[in-house]
DNA sequence: GAAATATAATTAGCGTCACTAAATATCTAA
DNA sequence: TTAGATATTTAGTGACGCTAATTATATTTC
C-alpha cells in the first residue's frame, strides 16, 4: 500500500513521490495565492493568464491563438475575453482579412494593470531569490523550464 | 515600460522576471494538465487536492483542518466533500467528543482511486527525472520545497 | 460559380468552484 | 445560565470549463 523506500528495481521511486507531492503543493499554492493577490485587482486567474499570454505573444492575436496559449478552448475564452473587454482591458475586433476571425489586443489600461500586479507580486518572490546563491537561481530557472518542456511539452 | 536588462541597482531583475514568467506557466500548465488527467476519473482538481491533503495528514480530520490543508474556506470544502462522500470516496461523521465537528476520512475506494491516479501521473514525470543527474534531482526537490516555504509559508 | 465542406467564434446549458453573509448547533466561560 | 465563541452548513452570486449546437465566413470541388 504505502511505499516506505525505494524498491531495488526502481531507484527513482522516492524522488518521484517527493516531486509529485511537492509539485502538487506548489501548483495548488501558487494557484490559490495568485487568486488571492489578483482579487485586489478584481481579476481571476484565467483572466490574468489570458492577459499574460497576450502580453507574451504580442498583440493582435485571434481568439484561437489566445485560447491555445492560455490552454483554454475557444468557448471558454469567449467568456473570459468578454469580461476583460467589458472592463476595457482588452479590445476585440474583426480581422478585415478574414472576417471569421477576431483580433484581440491589450489596451493601455490593460498593460498598466499588468504592470501594477507585477510590482506587487515581486516582493514575495524577491525574498525567495535572495536566499539562493547565483548558481542556485540559475539552476532553478533552468530546471523549471526543463520541467515545463518535458512534462507539458511547451 | 519593458525591462531590457538588469538595472545597476537591482541585479535580480532578470531572474525575477524569468522565475515569475516560468512559475506562472508551470502553475497554470500543471493545473490544466492535472484537470485533464483527472477528468478521466471524474475528479476535479479541488477534489483531488482535498483527497491528497487528507492522505498526507492522515484520516479522521475535521472539516476545518481539511479546509486549511487544502487552502480552502470551510464553506467551499463543504461542497467538495459533499460530492466525494456522495461517491463513497470519503466518509464524514460527527465527532462524539465535540458534536460541532465532523471527522472526514478516506474510504478504501478513495484510497484505491488515488493509487490508480498516481500510477498514471508517474509516467510523464519519470521521463523528466530520467533526464536529470542525481544531483540535479536533489537540487530540484530542495529548491521547490524552499520556494514553497519561502513564498507561501508552508 | 454553386454546392459541399471546413474553419472561427459564439451561444446555450450544465456542474463545480469560491466567495460572503447569515443561520444552526454545540461548546465554554463569566 | 446566559453570553459569547467555535464548527459547520446553507443561500445566493459570479466565473469557469466543458459539450453540443449555431452562425458566419472561407475554401474546395465538381
Amino acid at each position: 500500500m504505502t511505499n516506505f523506500s525505494s524498491t531495488p528495481d526502481d531507484p527513482l521511486q522516492d524522488e518521484l513521490e517527493a516531486i509529485e507531492r511537492t509539485m502538487l503543493q506548489v501548483g495548488w499554492a501558487t494557484h490559490r495565492q495568485l487568486a488571492h493577490e489578483l482579487s485586489e485587482f478584481n481579476l481571476t486567474v484565467p483572466q490574468y493568464t489570458a492577459m499574460k499570454a497576450l502580453q507574451n505573444m504580442g498583440d493582435n492575436r485571434t481568439m484561437s491563438e489566445l485560447a491555445d496559449a492560455a490552454r483554454q478552448i475557444s468557448a471558454t475564452m469567449t467568456g473570459i475575453v468578454d469580461r476583460l473587454v467589458e472592463r476595457s482591458l482588452l479590445t476585440r475586433q474583426r480581422d478585415p482579412a478574414d472576417r471569421r476571425s477576431l483580433r484581440v489586443s491589450l489596451t493601455d489600461e490593460g498593460q498598466q494593470l499588468l504592470n501594477a500586479i507585477q510590482q506587487k507580486k515581486r516582493i514575495r518572490l524577491r525574498r525567495f531569490l535572495e536566499q539562493l546563491t547565483p548558481a542556485e537561481r540559475q539552476d532553478f530557472i533552468r530546471l523549471l523550464q526543463k520541467y515545463l518542456q518535458t512534462v507539458y511539452g511547451s
